[in-house]
DNA sequence: GCGACGATTGGCT
DNA sequence: GCCAATCGTCGCC
């Protein structure tokens, strides 16, 4: 069965294994999904976790729109905003699949090694130039195109990576055997 | 107003 | 495998 559009009103795991195996482009530079995270509002390891704050306020705004924080005052990482409007739950993309724009991510990125362009969520903010204006945009508009997979992907599951709380909830999700992902799953 | 810390990365030991 | 880099945000004084 076809799949017309991700439905950003889910919750957010639901949202995090949909995601894997779309394409995604900014500006038309990106690839093929296949690493995410979930987070929710009652999840202890989630920015909304403490409360609507100033940072925070995109995803606790509509769904379907992007929600993007600079982590270690170094790297822009992007989020997919998703469940009801209010619920500040979101996806962290960690991981794409270069397909489109390659040349323009290599020299984004420095690097030309095509495995190490997106593996990654400060990476993939690198090589599609993500932006803090980007933060509340809606997905289905310029500079985003979200192209949702077109056959179901092999997702596996497992515990999240760099946080120190919630350890236990197996929120990450991946395209099976992909040589792009951020890190292997075990 | 100020100090602590993080959904990471990459370079060095 | 370990550790520094680097700065916006939050929470408290």
């Amino acid at each position: 069965m076809k799949i017309s559009a991700i439905n950003f009103l889910a919750p957010s795991h639901e949202v995090a294994h949909q995601l894997i195996g779309a394409t995604f482009t900014v500006s038309g530079v990106g690839g093929i999904i296949v690493e995410t995270e979930a987070y929710d509002q009652l999840d202890p390891a989630s920015h909304t976790f403490v409360g609507k704050t100033k940072r925070n306020a995109a995803m606790f705004g509509a769904p379907g729109c992007a929600y993007v924080y600079r982590s270690y005052g170094i790297h822009w990482c992007l989020n997919f905003v998703c469940g009801a409007e209010g619920h500040g739950a979101g996806v962290l993309i960690r991981a794409i699949e270069p397909i489109v724009g390659l040349q323009t991510m290599i020299e984004r990125r420095g690097v030309d090694k095509i495995s190490l362009l997106c593996s990654g969520p400060g990476k993939l903010g690198q090589a599609l130039a993500v932006v803090h204006d980007f933060n509340g945009m809606p997905l289905n508009k310029f500079p985003f195109e979200l192209i949702p997979a077109q056959k179901p992907a092999d997702v596996i599951c497992g515990p999240r990576i760099g946080i120190s709380k919630a350890m236990d909830l197996p929120w990450r999700f991946g395209l099976s055997g992909s040589p792009f992902l951020s890190r292997p799953f075990r």
